[in-house]
DNA sequence: ATTAGACTGGACCGTCTAGTCCAGTTTAGA
DNA sequence: TCTAAACTGGACTAGACGGTCCAGTCTAAT
C-alpha cells in the first residue's frame, strides 16, 4: 500500500529500472553516433527493450535526446565543482582545481558530449545554453570567487576575477584540448594532464603575481 | 584548338563554371545543415543544377563533402598566414597577428566549418587531420618561428617557442570563442575582437617578459 | 482468480534519402 | 551543319528511419 502510494504520488520521479536502462543505452548511442545517425531502433536494441517501451517513456526522439543530454551535463560537470580546499597555498589550490577540471573534460564521454552539442547547437539551441550555464559559466563563477579571496588576501593580483577565471580556463584549453575535440588524440594520461596543468598554473601566476 | 588541348590535358584541373556553382552551393548547404541533414536534392536545387550534374562531377555525397571541406579549410586559413611584418615592435606584431587570427576564426563561415568538422570527425577522421594540419598546426609553426626570432633578439624570453605559440593561441580562444562554437554569441565586432587581443597579448608579454 | 499496467516483438505506414536511369535539350568545337 | 559532350528534369529503386498499432505476455496488487 505504501509502495503503491509512493509510486502514484512520485509518478515520474522514481526512475523505473527500464527507464534507467533506456537512458544509459540512449546516452551511449547518441554520444557515439550523434543525433541524426542514432536510430531509435538501435537505442531500443542496445537497451534490450522494445521500441514501444522507449516511446512510452519518452514521447519522441528529440525529447529523449534532450533528457539524456541534460542528464549528462549535470553528471559530468558536477564533480569539478566541489569547493576548493581553502587551506592550501594558491599554486596548490589552482593545480588541484585545474587537474580536476582537465581530467573531467578530456575524458572520452565528456569530449563526445561536447562534440554532439557543437554539432546540434543549431537544432537544439536550448541545450547549448544549458550546457554553457552548467559548465563554463559555473566554473568561471566558482573560480572567480576563489580568485577574489586570493586578491583580498594579497597573495595574487586579480583586479578582475571573472575575466581572470576565463583566462585561466582558456590557458588550459590548449592544443591537447583541440586535438581531443577533433578526436585526433586519445584520452591523456594523468602525467600529460599534469604537464598541461603545471604550464597553465605557472603562466597564470606570472600574469597575476602580487606586486 | 589550344583550348581543347588544355581542357583535355588539364582534365579536372579547370573548374568548369557548373562545378564552381556546385561547390559554392554545397558549401553553403553543408555548413548550414551539417553532413547528415544536407540532402543532395537541396544542394542541386540551391546550385540551380540537375542532380545528375552533381553526381557526374562528384561521384558521391561523401566525396563532395570532402572536396568542399578541403577547399574551405584552405580558403579560410590562408589569409592568417601572410608573413608578419618584421619591422614592428613585438607587441604590435603580436596584436596584428592575433587580430587577423581571431577575426578569421570567429567569422560565421569559419565557426560553421569547425562545428561541422567536430560533428563529423568520427565519420571523416581524415578531414579532421587535414584541418588540424592546415589550421592550428601551421599557425603554431608560423608563430613559433616568429617567437624564435624575438627570443634570439632578446626582446622576449621564449625558450620553448612551439609551446609558447600554442599557449598564445589558447589565450585567444577564450569565452568568446567558446560561445561562438556553441552558437551562443553572434559574430563579434572588431572592437570586441580588439579587447580579446589586447588582453591576450598583454598576458603573453607578462609571461614572457625578457629578464 | 481477477485485473490493470508495463512490456514485448514484429508488422506496418508515410516519408525521406542516396543514387540510377533515360529521353530529350543545350552548347560549342570542327 | 554535324557531332559529341555536358546538361536537364523527372521518374525510379531500394533502403532506412520515426513513429504507430496491436495481439499477446508478464507481474503484482487486490
Amino acid at each position: 500500500m505504501a509502495k503503491t502510494e509512493a509510486a502514484l504520488s512520485l509518478q515520474e520521479e522514481i526512475p523505473s529500472a527500464k527507464r534507467q536502462v533506456i537512458v544509459r543505452a540512449a546516452t551511449e548511442v547518441f554520444l557515439e553516433f550523434g543525433y541524426g545517425a542514432a536510430s531509435m531502433d538501435t537505442i531500443a536494441a542496445v537497451a534490450g527493450v522494445s521500441k514501444q517501451t522507449v516511446y512510452s517513456h519518452f514521447g519522441a526522439k528529440d525529447a529523449l535526446f534532450e533528457a539524456i543530454i541534460e542528464d549528462k551535463c549535470e553528471a559530468l560537470l558536477t564533480p569539478i565543482f566541489e569547493p576548493l580546499v581553502p587551506g592550501q597555498d594558491p599554486a596548490g589550490a589552482l593545480k588541484e582545481f585545474a587537474g580536476r577540471f582537465l581530467a573531467s573534460i578530456l575524458v572520452e564521454s565528456s569530449s563526445a558530449l561536447f562534440r554532439v552539442l557543437v554539432a546540434e547547437c543549431g537544432r537544439f539551441p536550448e541545450l547549448a545554453k544549458v550546457f554553457y550555464r552548467a559548465g563554463p559559466a559555473t566554473a568561471v563563477k566558482n573560480l572567480g570567487e576563489f580568485l577574489t579571496e586570493l586578491h583580498a588576501k594579497g597573495s595574487l593580483s586579480v583586479p578582475d576575477p571573472t575575466a581572470s577565471a576565463r583566462q585561466f580556463f582558456a590557458l588550459m584549453r590548449g592544443d591537447l584540448y583541440m586535438r581531443r575535440l577533433l578526436d585526433l588524440a586519445p584520452e591523456p594520461s594523468s602525467a600529460e594532464i599534469d604537464a598541461v596543468v603545471d604550464e597553465a598554473v605557472s603562466a597564470f601566476l606570472k600574469i597575476h603575481a602580487a606586486e
